[in-house]
DNA sequence: TAGGCCATCTGGTCCT
DNA sequence: AGGACCAGATGGCCTA
């Protein structure tokens, strides 16, 4: 990433004068999509279509007083539209995480806090069972067992990838297990 | 109704 | 220079 070494943001203000550019802004999946929403008016983002469809919300005139330029308006939009591609894409890859993760409720979607915090434990939890097996089967000959222990002792004296205080290895499908009711279940 | 979660807009910063 | 990335702000939807 590159938010190394970055000095702190300055607080802006949000600005009245935006403009919600687009047109392909997929709905919600557990709120439906298509036309009867959008008429509906049911979701955010089926309501921004319709008034996107409509001419869009307010906008600054492009030579009133404090409106912005037409290019600059125009950059903006088209900045606006990439970035709402990019969200789309992240959606899509935690949704596609979501898929790979084993957990209970599969009638309920996980939030992404819960996906990225299932999706890490199920990783440490499927390394621990690897190394189980491999140093079982393998003891100190070639296979992925020794390398992929010792990296593994490298994350556990490092502080773990994030740099929290992790369990021990045999910890990992406990708290996985745990985890998965707990974020369905209980809480 | 409060709180959680989310989509979107926005401007600053970094990278190519 | 332009695009990607990031994080704050805002407001809507949903659930307990």
């Amino acid at each position: 990433m590159k938010t190394k070494n970055r000095p702190p943001r300055r607080r802006v203000p949000p600005q009245d004068t935006e403009a919600t550019a687009g047109e392909r802004t997929p709905d919600r999946p557990q709120q439906g999509s298509g036309l009867e929403l959008a008429k509906g008016l049911r979701s955010r983002t089926a309501r921004a279509q319709a008034a996107r469809a409509e001419g869009g919300r307010r906008r600054p005139g492009p030579s009133g007083p404090g409106g912005r330029r037409e290019s600059s308006v125009q950059r903006r939009l088209e900045s606006n539209e990439r970035e709402r591609q990019r969200m789309h894409k992240l959606n899509n890859a935690f949704q596609a995480l979501r898929e790979v993760i084993p957990h209970v409720r599969a009638d309920k979607k996980l939030s992404k806090i819960e996906t990225l915090t299932l999706a890490k434990n199920y990783i440490k939890s499927l390394t621990s069972t690897i190394l189980t097996m491999s140093s079982g089967r393998l003891p100190g000959l070639d296979g992925p067992g020794p390398k992929l222990y010792q990296h593994y002792q490298q994350q556990q004296a490092a502080g773990g990838a994030l740099g929290a205080t992790e369990p021990q290895p045999e910890g990992h499908l406990q708290r996985y297990s745990t985890q998965i009711h707990s974020f369905r279940e209980g809480s």
